[in-house]
DNA sequence: CGCCCTATTGAATATAATCAACCGCCGTGG
DNA sequence: CCACGGCGGTTGATTATATTCAATAGGGCG
């Protein structure tokens, strides 16, 4: 039962290509872990041990610590994402993936012999594109940060968090915010205090409506506005 | 003569395991390109046409097209920088590169016969390290941005421009600045004029001289304390 | 020399941080 | 069951910070 709601899984997993050979034998995947909300998938200073982690379900921030024992949250993660690309031939990780509810991911080893002899063609030039991709990601997730107004970052916030669920087969409009008000204070910048602030008078603004972590998007236009500057 | 510059400071590189094959006819690297100043090696939007490229004197901004024909500059690289490596198996280049100064790069063709059929496994180690790299830089200049004030990421930005050129063989004290102060302003999400103010305050407080363009670092470790908040 | 572009400076206003108090939910333990 | 405490979140008042608009300075280049 186990095996097979895992099998059946795996043979719907977007990066089936990727993450198993041609037959059933050369399967790479291994195994599921469970992250409990607020453990840690791996930390900072850890070595990587050859592996990547596929997010099934659930959703992670990646955290960085600071000279001075302050935290910075960089990113957020939420199933089908990969965790750990920027470690491949790194001595150890940057940032800390902590969960921000109970999660659940596949773990990929990647063990070179593995992927030097027995991977096609296909499985690289995936992998190239994915490792690329990842590049892009954390570009995109940058420039969401050059903005001089944090109304224009939470803005954007907002926007790519639908972004992300609606690409990933959810409501693009209503999701649930799995992360506190101090991540995200902290992703974008801002006091905790600036992140009530700002959520409030988009709410005043009729551009979202949000109880607790609850969000609706009544105005993404308006959002996206926002975001550009061109509204106040 | 000019072949012979060129040969011996490919000798000289340090991407030559990655860039060339083993035997001469091997050789992947195809030529150099110029780059004026204020000119575009690839423009958002372009076809990638899988080349990559290694600077080899000057630097590039990377600018984003934002919606509302604004620009963001979302990074800066200088030699021995890999640029386009974000545009690998992707369809379009996201950002520009636009020369801060005339400018110098190695085409590498990412032919993806050569690639597939001739490289080394170390050669695709070396990719895949690059690649991971890349993941990890663009991540470590997103944390520049996630501070509150914005006299913390003028010297955390600072900073990274005084470890670039020191990884680079430059000194780490005293470099010139090839960007001007709308792409700092834009690079860390404030006004042009507060690039201004931010100098001029850390002149006045001894932790830089700065004319023009030229940059003397004389306290990094006030400017250490000053990024990490614990100077005002 | 004179122009243009970049950079700086000033004054007024807008924006966000800080400090402090408070609320409400949730889980714990009596 | 309820009381309690802790955590996450909100709100208010004050201060610090940064933007904006406007004017000015100064270098590089034809």
């Amino acid at each position: 039962m186990r095996i097979d709601s895992y099998r059946s899984n795996c043979e719907r997993c977007i990066h089936l290509g990727l993450c198993r050979g041609t037959a059933a034998d050369e399967q790479i995947a291994g195994h599921r872990l469970r992250v409990r909300r607020h453990d840690s998938l791996y930390r900072a200073g850890e070595h990587p041990g050859n592996r990547i982690y596929c997010i099934r379900s659930g959703s992670f921030k990646l955290v960085m610590a600071r000279p001075g024992d302050t935290e910075q949250v960089i990113g957020f993660a939420m199933a089908p994402d990969f965790l750990g690309l920027n470690t491949l031939g790194a001595a150890s990780h940057g940032a800390s993936a902590v969960a921000l509810e109970d999660s659940e991911v596949c773990v990929i080893d990647w063990d070179r012999q593995s992927f030097r002899g027995r991977r096609q063609p296909m499985q690289r030039e995936g992998l190239h594109a994915l490792l690329a991709g990842e590049i892009r990601r954390a570009q995109q997730a940058a420039m969401l940060l050059h903005h001089t107004h944090s109304r224009q970052r939470m803005a954007e916030l907002m926007l790519s968090l639908s972004n992300a669920y609606r690409s990933n087969g959810y409501s693009a409009l209503r999701f649930r915010l799995p992360m506190s008000r101090c991540d995200i204070a902290s992703y974008i910048g801002v006091s905790a205090e600036c992140v009530s602030r700002l959520l409030d008078q988009f709410r005043r603004l009729g551009m979202l409506q949000l109880q607790r972590r609850d969000l609706t998007l009544l105005d993404p236009d308006a959002l996206q506005r926002m975001a550009a500057g061109m509204e106040s």
